[in-house]
DNA sequence: TGTACGATCCGCT
DNA sequence: GCGGATCGTACAA
């Protein structure tokens, strides 16, 4: 992992991490293009204190062991029939992460419609979504951000103008943790889950 | 705009 | 078996 990565993702919390990774962009190497992606939508996972994380109470398992590793891991695992993207964001030991649920598609759009063929407002508006119009599966989990064909490009960044905090998506029966704001999105976004159509921003699609 | 349900993998009972 | 950090389709209003 390149060094502004490592400090980025270093000595704060977790919550923050996720709120400051909305803008930054992904990059994908493959075989033929680079895709490139502006993350749009994240969640927090406090760890071994959070009941809606899979690393609660230090549960550790085959599918979650990526989540122990330092900052900058990929945390990779499958939901029904889809892959979720995770980026690990603490020292060793200390299994936080922050879940990327939404992106908007920078270069590569072909290729990503290629790999998703639906409209273009669905494309990347949810956390399998993205994974799919990536062509991403699990055989990143465990590796590492810019060390492995997924980079996070903290020069190419764009700023949210207005980021909106909300209860995480699907965290059912977990008491205060199910309502938690540790939801974070850019407000206006079309690329972006369980938003109403009605309330994007048409012009700036949410950034400064 | 919303609710219901099946697809289909992993971890638990 | 069952349920989950999901998604697409079907169907109702």
């Amino acid at each position: 992992m390149t060094e502004p990565v490592a400090t980025f993702l270093s000595g704060r919390p977790t919550q923050q991490i996720a709120a400051e990774l909305l803008g930054k962009q992904l990059c994908l190497q493959t075989p033929t293009t680079t895709l490139k992606v502006r993350i749009t939508e994240t969640e927090a996972y406090l760890g071994a204190i959070d009941a809606g994380a899979h690393a609660y109470q230090n549960h550790r398992t085959d599918r979650n062991q990526a989540l122990w590793s330092p900052a900058g891991t990929i945390y990779i695992y499958q939901m029904r029939a889809w892959c979720l993207l995770n980026i690990v964001t603490q020292p060793a030991d200390v299994p936080e992460c922050v879940l990327i649920r939404g992106v908007e598609p920078v270069a590569g759009l072909a290729t990503m419609q290629a790999n998703r063929p639906v409209a273009l407002t669905r494309l990347t508006d949810g956390p399998g979504k993205l994974m799919q119009a990536l062509g991403l599966d699990k055989r990143l989990n465990g590796q590492r951000l810019n060390q492995s064909d997924l980079s996070l490009d903290l020069a190419a960044g764009w700023q949210p103008a207005h980021v909106s905090q909300t209860a995480r998506i699907g965290i059912v029966g977990k008491g205060d943790w199910s309502t938690a704001p540790l939801r974070y999105y850019v407000t206006g976004n079309p690329y972006v889950s369980h938003v109403s159509r009605r309330s994007l921003d048409f012009d700036h699609r949410g950034w400064m």
